[in-house]
DNA sequence: TTGAAAGCGCTAACAT
DNA sequence: ATGTTAGCGCTTTCAA
């Protein structure tokens, strides 16, 4: 007595058309005539059909989804992306599933196998894998790297190590001679990448550079940063992140250090709220949208023309607002 | 250079069997000789195959993947929620996805159609679609809404509205006779729950209570409502959202409007960002975090047992900040 | 134990 | 606008 469950071609008999036709009546309604469109319904209801929408992902149409994995979404940093990636994709009629990896590895690769399993690629923004992995995954499905550099995977990057050599030389510019990078994650690509940048231009122009951290990318890492901070001797700071760097300025003028008058800040992103504090933050600021905007187009490209997408490299300026000012006339 | 994902036939052609033994070993291990097996496993981590739960589950629940449809990513109300309930999935061995429907009634549903073909699930949070499609989708498909009610469906809500009493009450202790709300989109049920409040609660009380916008519930609706306050005569007002409530502060001070000696203002939801304005925001807050976590229970409530999971209304709460004081002397 | 072949329910070219 | 046909990746007969 184990009636199987309707399909299409139970609807299809019932109302004398085409599979195809009721396959369309559920997928493109617009595109069967109205009255063929009620008639497939009314059949579909007498019978009982219920369209299995995991079925569609088996067939040869895919499934018109991308992911974009992101290590924290609660980081202001990944909403411009994110958009630009979404209306991107939307773009060219495709769904973004976005995902969140808690600044974990492991929760990272797991994720990204589930989701990848039922979408078409994979954007990975400042991942925490490693070079390899990343490389195993690309060469099996279409992938793209936001934040991150690894050979023969399209990668997409804002020159933030650059915006931190400008930054240094904007302090140096204003009078400090010791100066202090809040270290993000460890793990973190572009945390090292960053660093580099400021140790190198620092020994250049001739200040010192003391790494401190590292500290979570968050406000409460950068109330870590600030206590360290206050046993050192830097007259500025340059934090991984505006996260940091706000999370910095609120512990120093809880404590008592003025901003920008006893001590400078530097942070990097330009985040939603970097404007709002006071004073607000002079950071490092890069064209995030089209980060999101050209992964999804190396997704694509990978998809359709089953060619590597391209890699490209962004400029990154300075926004110099009301956290930096010459140092106090004492340090100088 | 990118071969499209692997299947159990590159893993066959790989070690020299048919696909079907590939298929056994991963699906009924015990039927196949464990030389052939191991030979296969081997052949399937080289070639970087991974078996697709969608292709043969039938049952729901199959593909461990739950979809949470928010209608801005960008709007740090939701940071908490997503977190949330990305960690409770996680608990059960879930993945999230997440879709942004850039607050499009037409972007959302089709997102949702699209992750809904390949996942287990859906909670829509703040959705804009209406009664009656997203009961349609509850029929066919495990379904959580948070912030919103429908019967049939299991919601989750927090008070705002009530917070929206307690903001009245709270103007209304400290002087205030004419008060406005700053409207978020009118298709919003969450929206007309949150007026209807502020209405009955200032009729209740005696105040005057204007309506205003709809505006945009983002900074530059808030830039727009402060321009039509600056026409009113009301000396508070109660803003949709914290975002909104931001973008007013921002304007009515670049106007010369102090806030709260000149005017006082109060949010809503207490996002990242409220704590950070020069005053700082009041706002209505409420318990973020539960209303994600209830719903990823819900979900898997209907997934497991095939039961309606819960509904819950959580209580909000008034947080006093700085902006909002008695009104100027001449208004009272 | 293994391989060949026939589906599973659905979608998308390509005709008509 | 609709029907025909050829798959999608995997499982499951049925022989060998």
């Amino acid at each position: 007595m184990d009636e199987a469950r309707p399909t299409i071609y139970d609807v299809a008999r019932r109302c004398g058309v085409a599979a195809s036709t009721v396959s369309r009546t559920f997928s493109h309604p617009s595109r069967v005539n109205p009255a063929t469109r009620e008639k497939v319904r009314a059949a579909a209801d007498e019978v009982g059909y219920v369209p299995r929408p995991l079925a569609r992902a088996e067939a040869p149409g895919r499934t018109r989804t991308l992911t974009l994995v992101v290590t924290d979404i609660a980081n202001p940093y990944y909403a411009p992306l994110i958009k630009a990636a979404q209306a991107q994709a939307l773009a060219s009629d495709y769904t973004l599933a976005l995902t969140d990896s808690d600044e974990s590895p492991r929760v990272e690769v797991s994720n990204l196998r589930q989701l990848l399993a039922t979408t078409s690629g994979a954007i990975l923004a400042t991942s925490r894998l490693s070079d390899d992995v990343i490389r195993q995954l690309a060469q099996h499905r279409p992938l793209a790297i936001v934040n991150r550099e690894i050979d023969g995977v399209p990668s997409l990057v804002v020159d933030t190590a650059g915006g931190m050599r400008k930054a240094v030389r904007h302090l140096a510019a204003i009078g400090h001679r010791r100066i202090a990078y809040l270290s993000g994650p460890r793990n973190s690509w572009i945390n090292g990448a960053r660093w580099q940048a400021v140790r190198q231009e620092s020994a250049a122009l001739g200040l010192d550079a003391a790494f401190l951290g590292p500290y979570a990318p968050n406000r409460q890492g950068g109330h870590e940063a600030a206590d360290a901070l206050m046993l050192q001797r830097a007259t500025a700071a340059v934090a991984y992140n505006d996260l940091i760097a706000i999370g910095t300025l609120q512990r120093l003028q809880s404590a008592g250090v003025r901003v920008p008058d006893d001590f400078s800040l530097i942070g990097c992103d330009d985040i939603f709220g970097a404007d709002l504090t006071v004073p607000a933050l002079t950071t490092i600021a890069g064209p995030t949208e089209r980060l999101g905007r050209s992964a999804v187009d190396a997704l694509h490209a990978q998809i359709a023309h089953r060619t590597a997408g391209d890699s490209a490299v962004f400029d990154a300026h300075l926004v110099t607002r009301g956290s930096t000012a010459p140092p106090p006339a004492a340090s100088r």
